[in-house]
DNA sequence: AGTTTAATACGAATTTTTTCGTAATAATTA
DNA sequence: TAATTATTACGAAAAAATTCGTATTAAACT
């Protein structure tokens, strides 16, 4: 596992290489400026550093640098979901989970899934 | 409803009001130090900086200041859990709850709070 | 080959957040 | 009342996070 959890900019990037997988800065950057505006070298610069602390590793592909995530998208949110909890409701994961469903309004196919979960624990605990 | 976000240092200083109710410097300060360890000058300066922010207010009790939190934990929770559920969950609610539910083990009850609301919105969405 | 284009390296400036030292002042105590 | 103690005011330092300018270099194009 990781050492410190990322910052909110880092989580930015990492999102992108969770979702499309390994990219360049140039990609990474161009998705990241269809939400806010950011220069190029911004991001380069956040790139290395998350190298440097292992968040990222790198293989040069010709000129161009390809970055990947090394961090696990569920270990990262599990960390950061922990931190949260405490942080901002005072360890209650119910109230969260309470919140998060009312502000929300999840569909169906959400709802059963959840259901699904709570009868699994449900019957683990007994 | 407020501006911006309160800071994680922001935040543990709204915990303690929120759960205590209004609290003079000193108190805060020592509920604090219970789990870290941080100057009297800090917690001093940042709860003038918040007072600023109008995120606390304050009256003069002789010598004293006693201090309030303005803003309301319940909003200050939504907020943030927008905020982290975009953040972090790529802005799915249900992912969030999913691992919140498999993190924490929660008890019976706190289970039953869960379907019963997960219910409730079945029913609304009739 | 020479020129333009696109990428990385490096360093530093800026902004935000956190921390605290020192001074001033009121209250308490001896 | 004088000395000590506790509190706030103020300003600034330190640390962390974010942003970008400039230089360098490799690749692509003409």
């Amino acid at each position: 596992m990781q050492g410190k959890h990322p910052t909110d900019s880092e989580l930015e990037i990492l999102q992108i290489l969770w979702e499309y997988g390994p990219s360049s800065v140039r990609f990474v950057n161009d998705t990241l400026n269809q939400k806010r505006e950011v220069g190029y070298t911004t991001t380069l610069k956040f790139m290395q550093i998350m190298s440097e602390k292992k968040m990222l590793s790198r293989t040069e592909e010709g000129r161009k640098h390809i970055y990947v995530a090394v961090v696990k998208e569920n270990d990262t949110q599990k960390s950061l979901l922990n931190k949260f909890v405490t942080n901002a409701f005072r360890g209650s994961a119910s109230k969260l989970v309470m919140q998060a469903l009312g502000n929300h309004d999840p569909s169906q196919s959400e709802l059963n899934e959840i259901k699904a979960l709570i009868e699994k624990i449900e019957k683990e605990k007994k």
